[in-house]
DNA sequence: TTACCTGCAAAGAGTTTGCAGGTAG
DNA sequence: CTACCTGCAAACTCTTTGCAGGTAA
């Protein structure tokens, strides 16, 4: 199966049409070795100009809700300024870099057994996050 | 010393002027048994609700924001959507809630000790923050 | 008296929505 | 052909800023 046969099932399993636009959207999203981890804005521009043509923000953030609510992309709580996403979709965490606002995954390997010794009762634990904040070593 | 001394003493410190109205916020923030988890416009809202007076979001702003820095306030990341601050500066991690938005405080010694096996060149770790999202049990 | 503060309203940023023309199926 | 999609602009929400009158020191 070739990229874009899978970016149209990617599209189509999260109840979305393959339009040009959308499938440009994959392109930038999903066609790519490493982790992406991009704001919105990251992703409109990068979209348009591999495009070198507007593409609507409404596209962008139907297409970006689509695939984070059927789990094609990930949600990381960082701050109230900026929303970002990820396409490494697997239990990992991230180092946050203050100063130049990067995030950097870390592997589960790479974080030790979280042990969480409250219980809560009638709540079951969905899932955890973990965001390391780093900064400058001076 | 009285609790007004020592919201005059936390104003003064972190650069404010104690007037009517921050006296108003720090009775809100601080007067009380618990830990306060709150958003800006809980926080409005249960000030003017005791005043019984409508206070500018301005001085809330400026006042959250001076605590914050001070550091007589923290900052909790959860999502996007709502920006949350916390009256316990202590160094613990929170419960998530989705359903009902409410964060819950996490004691230090509740969380066993968070091992990060990965090191970045040239960074330190500033501080690691974990958010533990929880559901209802069904 | 002077510098800071308050309340209001307007301005910004990011996100969502409504609509009319366009496109996939 | 119909339902969905696109692009645009307007609307919304949250936060910040500017300003004129008011208050702390």
């Amino acid at each position: 199966m070739n990229n874009n046969q899978i970016f149209v099932k990617k599209l189509r399993s999260s109840g979305l049409r393959p339009t040009k636009q959308r499938l440009h959207i994959c392109k930038v999203l999903f066609d790519r070795k490493d982790t992406f981890h991009f704001t919105i804005n990251d992703l409109a521009d990068l979209v348009q100009r591999q495009l070198n043509k507007k593409i609507s923000l409404a596209t962008i953030y139907n297409t970006v809700h689509a695939f984070k609510k059927k789990g094609y992309l990930k949600e990381i709580s960082i701050n109230s300024d900026k929303n970002y996403f990820d396409t490494n979709i697997s239990n990992h965490h991230h180092f946050f870099n203050e100063g130049t606002n990067e995030l950097i995954d870390l592997k589960d390997k790479d974080v030790g057994r979280i042990k969480i010794k409250k219980n809560i009762p009638g709540k079951k634990i969905k899932f955890i996050e973990v965001i390391v904040k780093i900064a400058n070593n001076n």
